[in-house]
DNA sequence: GAGCAACCCG
DNA sequence: CGGGTTGCTC
């Protein structure tokens, strides 16, 4: 058995105090973060270390972007991808030792207007998930487990008004096909949703709310998938909503499983 | 009888919190701040005036430079200067009851190279002292005070170095006599020399050096003058170097001294 | 070394 | 709103 949790935490550096927080407060085997917006060299790894976490996978990059796994387990550098060669650090994969494989992903967020003809980033986002699900065509993964922000909120318990969000980069018909057939590709399950199926669930609020708690006008971005085979195993979901009101929090909040199968 | 203090804040916003220490800690009854590196209507006024603090003539500007006068007595605003013509907010002054004069003074840097061929910068803040002694000369201060940075360190014994500052902007011979200049025009006797005589005497110390307080390699760029009539009324002047040792300090601390004159 | 501006990005 | 960047100033 092993528990894992994903967390965008815009700079890693700035909240590697939160990031300590978490490890120590929900002892994942297992993190995942996103926008670490550093080079890998200058990720606080010493802090993380201390802490257990003596492994780590990264890509990094100076400013923008990010991805690292945190272990407390012994994992091996899987590789990483450039979905659509935008030259982004947005993915990196690493291996447990029962030859799981674990991808940490961070799809681009897509820019304001959701139309590729005004807006070069929405393309690149739609290309980035046409390029994972081509990814997934060519190599169908097996034993294996997905996380990351991935910037789309797909059904609408997911968002606080599916008619208001429609047309809002995030919950977009578009964007939600392009998941979803990046998701079959690959014979991904949500295990949060399969954990708990109804109701609304977010794991973002916007940082130009203050009233985030009352108004909870969130989305859920942050997911966890795991391949059939293993969808089973998956269990005991949560996403940590008090994270959003910690100190300097960031706008994306934990979300946890665990899987009971050998590390 | 009353207390004077000048302090270059460095950002009177960011450090209102140590504004508030130094009022709390030594209360005297006119604070002159400058490089508050804001217009008039961002600063802090509610909480000064909370301590007790109720007047404050200021000249602001955004993100550069900027005067303040803050006062538990009253004090009505007596004019500002733009010597030399620079559109800098550097110069306010204020009117105690008694008629008294405080004059808040913030000399420019005068950049790197001691060479107004050169440094355009360097030209400036000579023009800015020569308009200074002009003005004084056109109309000579009477009972009045003049605080302030004036980024100059006028003593071998206001350096860490008299040799090796000899050719650093703040302490060379050309500014000195340029200083010396305004100072005669206006007849301003120097409090804290008149006070402490004799050895080293910092106001300031490098944000660069991190062992700013054992390699002690200070200046003395903030000054407290009184005009000859007056002169013999101040005393009890002092250097508060601790606060250089604040939390996020000022690379510069307060210099105080008391007047035992009716305010 | 540190603050602020202007700018990019989410 | 709140991260990051570069460039300027002190």
């Amino acid at each position: 058995m092993f528990t894992l949790a994903t967390w965008n935490i815009n700079s890693v550096r700035l909240r590697a105090g939160l990031v300590a927080r978490l490890l120590g407060d929900e002892a994942p085997d297992i993190l995942c973060l996103q926008e670490c917006k550093s080079p890998v060299e200058k990720i606080p790894v010493e802090m993380f270390q201390a802490l257990g976490y003596r492994w780590i996978v990264a890509r990094g990059q100076k400013g923008y972007n990010g991805v690292a796994i945190l272990s407390r387990l012994p994992i091996e550098d899987a590789g990483h991808r450039d979905h659509a060669r935008l030259g982004h650090a947005r993915h990196v994969a690493a291996r447990l030792p029962s030859g799981v494989i674990i991808h940490n992903v961070y799809v681009p967020a897509g820019g304001d207007e959701p139309d590729r003809t005004v807006n070069v980033k929405f393309g690149q986002k739609l290309d980035f998930l046409t390029d994972m699900r081509d990814a997934f065509r060519a190599d169908r993964p097996q034993r294996s487990i997905l996380v990351g922000d991935l910037n789309i909120a797909p059904r609408e318990d997911d968002v606080w008004s599916h008619r208001q969000m429609l047309r809002v980069v995030s919950h977009t018909p578009v964007e939600v096909a392009h998941l979803a057939d990046a998701q079959e590709a690959g014979g991904w399950v949500d295990i949060t949703r399969q954990d708990i199926p109804q109701g609304p669930l977010y794991s973002w609020w916007s940082y130009r709310a203050r009233d985030w708690d009352s108004a909870d006008r969130g989305r859920r971005l942050d997911h966890i998938w795991a391949t059939g085979d293993i969808a089973a195993a998956g269990h005991a979901s949560r996403i940590l909503r008090a994270a959003r009101g910690w100190d300097q929090p960031s706008d994306h909040v934990p979300v946890l499983a665990s899987f009971d199968l050998p590390a």
